[in-house]
DNA sequence: CTGTTAGCGCGTTCAT
DNA sequence: ATGAACGCGCTAACAG
C-alpha cells in the first residue's frame, strides 16, 4: 500500500532524506524542485522524482524564504471585512495569487489604528513580499517605512503622503454617471449618502465630484448626509422640505445604500415611488428591495487582479514612478430610478 | 565598514545587528525577545532594548519558526468566500487569532476541488500551525494525511471519515425552531429550498431534519427544492399547486435566501402576501426585502471563535477525541411571517 | 547571568 | 552534471 508511513506527527519529511533515499546530494534534489531540472541528467532527475513521490516530500517555504528571500506571500490589509466591496475586490487579489504561486495572508484591521499598526508588525514578520493595502493609514509613518522595504500597492483608497500605485474607481466619472442618469430621469433634488467623511479618499472624491458636478448644473439641486446619529432625522428633513422637484438618494457606496435603504422604509417610505435612488456598488441583493435598487457596479474582480498584478511588475524590478488604475463604474438600471417629471 | 544605517531596500536588520550593536551575543539578544528577559542583567537588558529601538529592529518569524517548529500561523480553508456566512465566520475567526498573537491564512477554494489540493499544499509548506476547514473536503486523503500532522478543525460542515472537531449549528433544533414558527404562524404547506445536495453535510443535515420533522408533524405539508436550472419552474408548480394550507418558503442559507426571493420577484409574486419565507443565517438586507425576511441567525462571531479557541487548545496539547459545538440559532421574527389562516 | 556552539531546512557558490 | 561546504536569522544546549 502506502510506502515508508511518511511523516509522523511533527517531523516532516526533509530535502536531506529525499537526497539520501534518491542516492544523491542535497544539492541536486535542491536544484529539482528549484526548477532547474535541466541541468540534471535525465536518469538523477528520474530518481530524485520518485523519491519525492514516494516520500511525499513537500519543500518547507519558510527555509526557502529564509534561504532566497523570497516567501511567496503576499499580504493584504483591508479596512472592513464585513464590507462586500473589500471582500469581492479580495476575491479577485486571491485568485490572482493563487494562478501565481502566491498565498494571501488576510489582514482585517476593523477600521482600528491600533489593529493596523498590530497587523503591519506582524506582515513584515512574515517576511510578505509585498502589501495590498485597503486602510485609511492612519499610519502613514509605519507605512512608509514598509513601504521602503516592499512594493506595496494601495486599493481605493489613497494614504497621505504616501507615493504608492493606486488601483480605484474613477469616482469623477462615476458621480457624472449617477447625475446624468438621475438628471435624465427627470430628479432634481439630490441628497448624496455617504459614510462619515474619516479621511476616507474615496469618499472625499466623490462628495467634491458631487458637489462640484451640482454646481455645475443649474437644473439640479443637491446636498451631502453622512451616515450616523444624526442621519435620520437629516433625511427626514430632506424628504419633506419643499425642493426643485422630484427627490432621489445617491448612496456613495453600498454601505450608506444599506444605511439610507433602512431609513426610507423606517420613515414609512414606498420604495421608490416618492423617492428615487441609485448606489454605488452593486450588491446582490439590490435587485430584491422595492422595485429594484439602480447600481453603479465597480469591477471588483478587475480591481483586484489588477493591484496583484501591479505588484507583481513592482516584484519583478519595474522602479517606474507610482501608477494609477482607475476603472469605470457600469451603471445598472433598476427600477429605483424610474422615469420622473 | 558602514554604520548599520536601518533597512536599505531588501536588507533588514537582524539579531546579529541588534547584538553587536548593544555590545551582547545573539544569545542574550534572542533571550530577550523571546520572552526570557528575566535572566538577564537589568543592564543589559536595558542596553538591547535601547539598540532594538534604535535600530527598529523585528524579530523574522520565518527564522524562528524554522527553529522552534512554531509559525504562529493559522490557516484556514473558505469554500466559498462570497458567501457571507463564511466571511461573519472568518471574521471571527481572524479576531481570535489576533488576539492570540496568531495570523491568519486564508485560502478560496472558490469550490474547486482541483484549488482545494492546491491550497492544502501551499499551507503545508508554509508550516501553519493549525487548520480551520470550511468545505466540501472531497481529498479527504490529503485533509486525513494532514490532520496527522497537525490539529484541525472543521467549521459547518462534517468531512467524511475525519476525524476532527467540528464547530457548527445545531441543525436539526434550528429546522425545528423554524417548522414551530410557520406552524404558529398557520403555515401549512411548505417548501424547503436549499443549494444543491452536493454532499455538504450541514445541507444535507438539514434536509433530513425537515422531512423528519414534517413527517412527524401531521398538519404540515412538506417538499425540498434545489437551487439551479429546474429551481425556477418548480417553485411556480409548488405555488400554484392546491395544499392543505398558507404557502411559506424555508431557505436553508443565506444563498437560498437570495435565490428564492429573487425567482418569488421575478414570478411576480407581493413579497410576502401570498407566501411566507424564513431563512437561515441573517444577512443586513433581510430587513429591506418586502416587508422583511423573518431569520434564524447562526452566532458566526461565535463559531469562529470558537474553532480558533478550539484549535488553540490542541495546539496546546490536548489529545482527547473529536468534539462537536452546536451553537443554537436565534429566531429573528420580520414581516415574511405574518400570522396566516 | 552570559557567551559559544550547533543546528533548523534549504539555496548557492565553489569545486570537481 | 554533481557534491561539499557555508550561511540565511534565529533558538537551544551547554559551558563558564
Amino acid at each position: 500500500m502506502n510506502g515508508p508511513s511518511p511523516s509522523a506527527r511533527g517531523s516532516r519529511v526533509t530535502i536531506s532524506e529525499v537526497a539520501e533515499a534518491a542516492g544523491v546530494s542535497k544539492a541536486s534534489v535542491s536544484r529539482y524542485i528549484g526548477g532547474d531540472r535541466q541541468l540534471l541528467a535525465d536518469a538523477t532527475a528520474l530518481r530524485i522524482g520518485q523519491a519525492i513521490e514516494r516520500l511525499d516530500y513537500r519543500p518547507n517555504q519558510m527555509a526557502r524564504g529564509l534561504k532566497r528571500g523570497r516567501t511567496r506571500l503576499i499580504g493584504m490589509l483591508v479596512a472592513d471585512i464585513l464590507n462586500p466591496y473589500s471582500v469581492a475586490v479580495m476575491h479577485g487579489v486571491e485568485t490572482a495569487c493563487r494562478q501565481h504561486g502566491y498565498s494571501l495572508v488576510v489582514c482585517n484591521t476593523d477600521r482600528s489604528t491600533e489593529q493596523e499598526s498590530q497587523h503591519l508588525a506582524a506582515l513584515r514578520s512574515y517576511n510578505v513580499e509585498g502589501l495590498i493595502v485597503n486602510t485609511l493609514g492612519h499610519h502613514a509613518g509605519e507605512l512608509q517605512s514598509l513601504h521602503d522595504e516592499l512594493p506595496m500597492v494601495l486599493v481605493d483608497r489613497k494614504v497621505e503622503a504616501l507615493e504608492a500605485d493606486l488601483v480605484g474607481l474613477d469616482n469623477r466619472d462615476a458621480v457624472r454617471q449617477a447625475l446624468d442618469h438621475l438628471q435624465q430621469r427627470g430628479y432634481r433634488d439630490l441628497l448624496l449618502v455617504s459614510e462619515p467623511l474619516d479621511g476616507t479618499s474615496s469618499r472625499q472624491e466623490r462628495v467634491t465630484a458631487f458637489t462640484g458636478e451640482i454646481a455645475r448644473r443649474p437644473l439640479l439641486q443637491g446636498q451631502v448626509l453622512q451616515t450616523g446619529e444624526t442621519f435620520r432625522e437629516a433625511l427626514q428633513h430632506f424628504l419633506v422640505a419643499p425642493g426643485p422637484g422630484p427627490k432621489a438618494l445617491f448612496a456613495a457606496n453600498g454601505m450608506a445604500a444599506l444605511a439610507a435603504t433602512r431609513q426610507l422604509r423606517e420613515l414609512g417610505c414606498r420604495l421608490f415611488e416618492e423617492i428615487g435612488l441609485i448606489a454605488l456598488d452593486d450588491l446582490d441583493w439590490y435587485p430584491l428591495v422595492g422595485s429594484g435598487i439602480t447600481a453603479l457596479a465597480q469591477p471588483t474582480a478587475e480591481i483586484g487582479t489588477t493591484a496583484f498584478e501591479c505588484l507583481l511588475e513592482r516584484l519583478r524590478g519595474d522602479r517606474e514612478p507610482a501608477r494609477h488604475f482607475d476603472f469605470k463604474a457600469q451603471l445598472i438600471i433598476r427600477g429605483s430610478t424610474h422615469p420622473r417629471g
